[in-house]
DNA sequence: CCCGTTTTGTATGGTTTCACACAGAGATCT
DNA sequence: AGATCTCTGTGTGAAACCATACAAAACGGG
């Protein structure tokens, strides 16, 4: 089944590996189909896999111990979670990972990704380029939790929302992921009524429209002054 | 000058290296003293340097643009700040570093760095490891943050202090590093009022006793129960 | 030992955010 | 089409937290 690889090529990381580590990769590798909702891995699971979004998306949790759920990252086609097992084979899983859509994933055994990255000085580089960028973006959000008010809060995620996932229209950035009041609140951390509530306050003052998990954001500029930011450029390639 | 790399031996990450390597790794290190509370690197600057704590204590943090510091990290001797510069050397800082005592500092050049984790697979993952590390503890960190009130997250703040420098001593846990409430504050994302507050509280409870600076947690049990977690177990070496 | 600085304690009013409750609009499934 | 579920909008009272202000105590340098 040497066939499967292409999904391999998907991944930035793994692009830039010989067709022959690839298939080594491969043979390694166990791809399951996950319907909308489903848990990929659990929290406390201790697992030596790496995985792969082939199709669909998926979201990093935590729950708390009075049931809030936090959401600390959303995991696109072509992008590996779970990365920290390569490195800590033996840690349990400190969250979980739950499909937001029908989903296709690939599950990479870490130790014949480890064996690859010991021959291979640009893998191993990789990794720690991979690792390193999200602990930017954590440490990034956790600047901003500490002392922003959830509206600041709030329009720093749309930000950030837009530099990933916009698309320019007519009449303005469409943000090309569509969560919920809820989803967004799970994100900035406060509940599902003040993101509603400060929405609309948003909208009032024109900086954006939205409607039904949809948002397209009127007024980039805008946006970006009210919280001391210059207005992201877009992703390079919209999602499609 | 080879007898400086008696310092880079202190540093785990780097202990595993031969002679060889950390004498090549000295050639290319200044090392700098600093007083008490002097900057080491400030934010956006472009640097492609890791520094290693000799002496002293270093805290990473972040201003935000009302003025508020707030504090990402504590960096002890022996240990690596700044790692990010190995694997992003063109990315300009996002925060800054400051001493928090008198130090001694050495500046290592990341390109050598670079070059030796090319040819040694172990010191490649070694500092994936580390990157990794210190963003499991800030996704902690973020987790608890999210949602908590903040007399749960100074009571988590507590925990995590006494894992690290902890010493068992007659009356409870002696905590080895000595913060302001102001420093508290900027930790955990309250104001110092709240932190002398809650500190105040949790001593009428009887879990712990602060001043000036030491805080003694005498019940270590009663404090981790508030929170839903199991008591931490000390670190292996109180610092001395 | 003296004086300026840092640290801690305390109070008050105002703001933000939450918790809870309810209703209607839109989606989804059969 | 009808029933059910999800998502959004809105209001109200309670609670947490902040901003501000002031004062006493402890520290540190000269």
């Amino acid at each position: 089944m040497g066939a499967g690889i292409w999904y391999l090529k998907q991944c930035r990381l793994l692009s830039r590996l010989t067709d022959d580590e690839l298939r080594r990769l491969e043979s390694s590798c166990r791809t399951r189909q996950f319907p909308r909702g489903a848990p990929v891995y659990l929290p406390a699971e201790i697992s030596d896999s790496v995985l792969l979004v082939i199709r669909g998306r998926v979201k990093i949790c935590h729950l708390t111990t009075d049931g809030k759920q936090s959401i600390l990252a959303f995991i696109e086609p072509g992008e590996l979670f779970g990365e920290l097992a390569v490195v800590e084979p033996e840690q349990p899983r400190e969250e979980y990972a739950e499909t937001v859509e029908p989903s296709e994933i690939a599950a990479i055994a870490g130790a014949t990704l480890r064996d690859l990255a010991e021959r291979n000085p640009n893998l191993s580089l990789g990794i720690s380029r991979l690792i390193g960028l999200r602990r930017r973006r954590i440490e990034q959000r956790l600047k901003h939790l500490l002392f922003l008010p959830s509206k600041e809060r709030l329009c720093h995620l749309l930000l950030e929302l837009a530099e990933q996932y916009g698309t320019q229209t007519d009449d303005g950035v469409a943000l090309g992921i569509r969560l919920s009041h809820q989803d967004l609140a799970a994100v900035i951390g406060a509940t599902r009524e003040t993101v509603t509530v400060t929405l609309g306050e948003l909208q009032e003052e024109g900086l954006l429209r939205t409607g039904r998990r949809r948002i397209t954001l009127t007024n980039l500029e805008g946006l970006a002054k009210l919280v001391d930011e210059k207005p992201p450029r877009l992703a390079p390639q919209p999602p499609g």
